[in-house]
DNA sequence: TTATTTAAATGTAATATATACACTTCTAGT
DNA sequence: ACTAGAAGTGTATATATTACATTTAAATAA
C-alpha cells in the first residue's frame, strides 16, 4: 500500500534567523548577517540560515544555526512568519520560516563570528539581502518594537549588569526615537522589576552610573498575579 | 550536475485553518471545525486543512483550503504560526501552517457547510481535536484577543450592518468579560469610523437598536495620519 | 584647594485617559 | 393608558501620561 500521502507533494524547508544586538557604545541596533560562502547568491549578503533536517524541529533547526553561527545556546528566539512564496528562493522552491533572536553583542566571541562570515551591521547601513531576507528583517524589526513594548525582552540584549541610561539608550534606538529621561525612568523603576547594584559603571561619566539588574523571578511571580509589563514612554 | 539542495530532505506540508464566526443571536464566538473523512484520525474532529501544491504559495493554499470549504473569498485571513514538531502528524511528518480567519457566520451557506462536514462549535463545547489543533486553536484566540483591541478586525464577524449593542456582545464573547456599556460605546463612536444608519434592528426590542457600518476608507485614512484604533474597555 | 566640566539623578504640576456608576427613553403588546 | 424590556445617555473620580529644569557627584584642570 502507498503511504497516506504519497500523492502530495514535498517542498524544502529553510529556516533563517534574524539576529539582532546591541552596541552600548554606538547606542545602536545591529543585526548579524552572513556574506555567503556558497551557491545560490555566493558572496552576497544573507540572514543566518539552514534547510531543516528529517530528524529535527522546526525549533531544534533554528536552535541548531543560532547555535552553530554563535556558539551559543539558551538565546532568547521566537518564530517570526513563514514565507511561502513560490520564487522566493531562485535554487528551488524552498519554504522558509524565519525566526528572530536577540542577544548580547558582548557575548558573541568575534572569533567564532569572523570564522563563520558574519558581521554586525548598522540598522542605517544593512546592505541589499539575498532573496526576500530584507522582508523578513522589517518584520522582526516590528515585531521587536511590539515585543519590548509589553514584554521585558529587551534585557536580552544587555548585559547581566546595565545602567538605566544604557535601557534607555536601547529603547530609544528599538522606537528610533528620544524618550523622557525622568518618564523613561519613573516608569520602569515602579514596576519594581530592576535590583540596583552596588557598584557603578564608570567609562562613560565621572560621576558613575549605578548598575541594575533585572529580576526575572519577580517578573514571573508579578505576572502570575495579573501584572503587565508595559514601557510605552514619551 | 546534481541540484544545489538535492541533499537536503523534503517535508509534507500542510496549511490549517481557524475560522472563527459570531453568533449573534447567541451571543458566542464559534469555531468552524471538520468531521475528517479520510485517514489518518477518519471521524475525529480537526480543523480545516490541505497539502500544499507545488504550484502555489502558502498563502494560496490556506486560500483554496478555505475558499473550497466555505464557498467565500476575499476573507480576513492571516498567517499564524508553523508547527514543525517532528511527529506531530503521526501519519507522517509533516510540517503545518495553521491561519486564522474570520468570517461573519450569516456568509456561509449551511448547505455548503454541511455538505463539506463542517459543523460551526461553540468555543465552550471544543471537541477533542486531532494532532496539535487544539493548541493551534488556543493560539489563535491570543491572537484575536489581542487584534482585535488595536486592529478593527471584529468587524468582519459582523454583517455589514450591526448595532453598538452586537459590537460590544462581540468583544465579551472575545474577551470573555463583561465591559461597560457606556464607556465601551463611548470610546468606539469617539473614534468616528462608525456611521450611524437611517434605520433600526428590530427583532431584539421592542425600541429598536440603530445600525451603524464601519467605515474602512476613514479608518484607512486616519490611520495614514497616526491613529491608532484602541477598544481596550473596563 | 578650588573651580570647572560632564554626565547622572531627581520631582511636580498639568493634562489626558480610564473608570465607575443609574436613570430615562422608546415602542410593541396587553 | 399601562406595562415590560431593551436601548440609550452623562458626570464625577481616579489613574496614567506628559512636559519640563535643576541639582548632584566625581574626576580633572587651574
Amino acid at each position: 500500500m502507498n503511504h497516506l500521502y504519497s500523492k502530495y507533494p514535498k517542498h524544502f524547508h529553510a529556516v533563517d534567523c534574524i539576529i539582532f544586538g546591541f552596541d552600548i557604545a554606538e547606542k545602536e541596533l545591529k543585526l548579524l548577517l552572513i556574506k555567503r560562502s556558497f551557491e545560490p547568491a555566493l558572496g552576497e549578503w544573507s540572514l543566518a540560515g539552514g534547510f531543516v533536517r528529517e530528524d529535527e524541529s522546526l525549533d531544534d533547526a533554528a536552535c541548531r544555526v543560532l547555535c552553530t553561527l554563535t556558539g551559543l545556546s539558551e538565546l532568547y528566539m521566537e518564530q517570526l512568519y513563514t514565507y511561502g512564496e513560490i520564487s522566493r528562493d531562485p535554487g528551488a522552491r524552498v519554504i522558509s520560516t524565519a525566526y528572530f533572536a536577540l542577544i548580547g553583542i558582548h557575548e558573541l566571541d568575534p572569533e567564532i563570528r569572523k570564522s563563520n562570515g558574519a558581521y554586525w551591521c548598522s540598522l542605517s547601513e544593512i546592505p541589499d539581502l539575498i532573496f526576500d531576507h530584507r522582508k523578513m528583517v522589517d518584520r522582526a524589526l516590528k515585531e521587536l518594537v511590539e515585543k519590548v513594548k509589553v514584554y521585558p525582552v529587551g534585557f536580552e540584549l544587555l548585559p547581566e549588569k546595565f545602567t538605566l541610561v544604557q535601557l534607555q539608550n536601547l529603547y530609544e534606538a528599538i522606537y528610533q526615537r528620544q524618550v523622557d529621561k525622568r518618564n523613561f525612568r519613573k516608569k520602569i523603576l515602579s514596576m519594581n522589576l530592576l535590583e540596583k547594584q552596588e557598584d557603578k559603571e564608570r567609562e562613560t561619566s565621572k560621576k558613575g552610573a549605578w548598575y541594575y539588574r533585572f529580576n526575572e523571578e519577580k517578573y514571573k511571580e508579578l505576572t502570575r498575579n495579573g501584572f503587565f509589563f508595559n514601557l510605552v514612554v514619551s
